[in-house]
DNA sequence: GTCTATAACGAGATAGAC
DNA sequence: GTCTATCTCGTTATAGAC
């Protein structure tokens, strides 16, 4: 898969990351998610694994790399759990669903949506890390996009806006999702949220199936 | 209105607030809306205002306190619009449009929701900072799902769901469009996003009103 | 109320031994 | 590659003069 190369102390783009600075971006990547960019040091990485603050510079020079490399393996994870959903022609709505599931895996476990954590500091982040950031929303639009025009031409989604509109409010809808049911500590907050915005876009399919006179359609269910 | 007590350096519930409070809580409330409440710092206001940091300490003595005070003078400026907007009857359709156009005007000027913006910091927050914030989400949870159940009765809103869900779903979407929006800096994408959400409390009432063939309704305009 | 001065601490980062 | 030791700076916060 990945090439191979000759292992670089400042772990530079396409190289094979060592164990070390695997292990650190593991914990790093957790803080970053429910502490933020600026909610974590040197200090607490060091101190989860055991290490001096002096052998994680080794690894990443500045915190502005750490924080780099971190969007950068997560896009990269994400693009290629993307690239599995696409594999083998599913309907656009079961890909759809996978692609919620994906959000849904992150919130366990109290995390937040990496690049949704980032992009409420977006402000105070060094500019390699905002460029990384807005690459991983581009990056999640247009697949999105191109599964909700799939969907329309199949005629299993229904929408009037332009399917990258609409990919817009879903990605948003999701990760602001994240961000309330996270300070309430239910993660049950996102689920059904996330299961109501992906009914939307069949609705009103389901609606003309079902019969739409308003009684039976408008009828919302009990708290 | 509010009643008039004798003014208190810690600027405690309910007193009205000095002049020099206001003005540090307007420029910390900008910082904290731009840069989160850990990315900025006494001395940053003390740069805006012209004073030193002690001075600041004497208005609000710790950072939390002045945390604490932004978050629940935002909440309260918040009610009181929800307020203004409940004043005479209006169509639950337009009340949403006004509470919409809130958060519209909040993004002007490239800031973020205070309280979404919190959000993502909420694991790092004081307790009492922590607390305010979640009774912003649900008061506004509350105000919109008492709308949604009186657009529901009038046959104005459509939807499945409890109302509660759904207000839960329309806050997200909202404070996340924004997220996004900020990271683009294009305040335009969280108009449309906003819109769009919007619209699909009535979509389908809509659409039964135009006609509810798949061909004319499921037409998504183009880009 | 606002100032100067300073304390006490934690942050990111570097030098150099092992 | 990891360590100890240290540097520099920014942070919140306090004491006390004016």
């Amino acid at each position: 898969m990945t090439v191979s190369t000759k292992k670089n102390a400042s772990v530079s783009r396409g190289a094979s990351p060592t164990p070390a600075a695997t292990a650190i971006l593991d914990v790093a990547e957790r803080l970053a998610q429910t502490r933020g960019y600026n909610g974590f040091s040197y200090a607490d990485i060091a101190a989860q694994l055991h290490v001096t603050k002096a052998s994680l510079h080794y690894h990443f020079p500045s915190k502005a790399e750490l924080g780099r490399a971190l969007i950068e393996r997560y896009r990269s994870g994400f693009s290629a759990a993307l690239d599995a959903i696409d594999q083998k022609d599913k309907k656009p709505q079961e890909k759809l669903r996978q692609y919620v599931e994906l959000y849904n895996s992150v919130m366990s476990n109290e995390r937040m949506c990496l690049c949704g954590m980032l992009a409420a500091e977006y402000a105070t982040l060094p500019a390699p890390m905002q460029t990384e950031l807005t690459s991983f929303f581009t990056l999640n639009e247009s697949w999105v996009t191109s599964v909700l025009e799939a969907g329309l031409r199949a005629g299993s989604f229904e929408f009037r806006e332009a399917a990258s509109e609409r990919a817009r409010v879903l990605i948003g809808a999701l990760e602001g999702a994240m961000l309330v049911a996270r300070s309430f500590g239910s993660p049950e907050r996102f689920e059904t949220a996330a299961a109501c915005v992906l009914a939307d876009l069949s609705h009103h399919i389901q609606l003309k199936r079902r019969g739409t006179d308003r009684a039976s359609a408008g009828r919302a269910r009990r708290k």
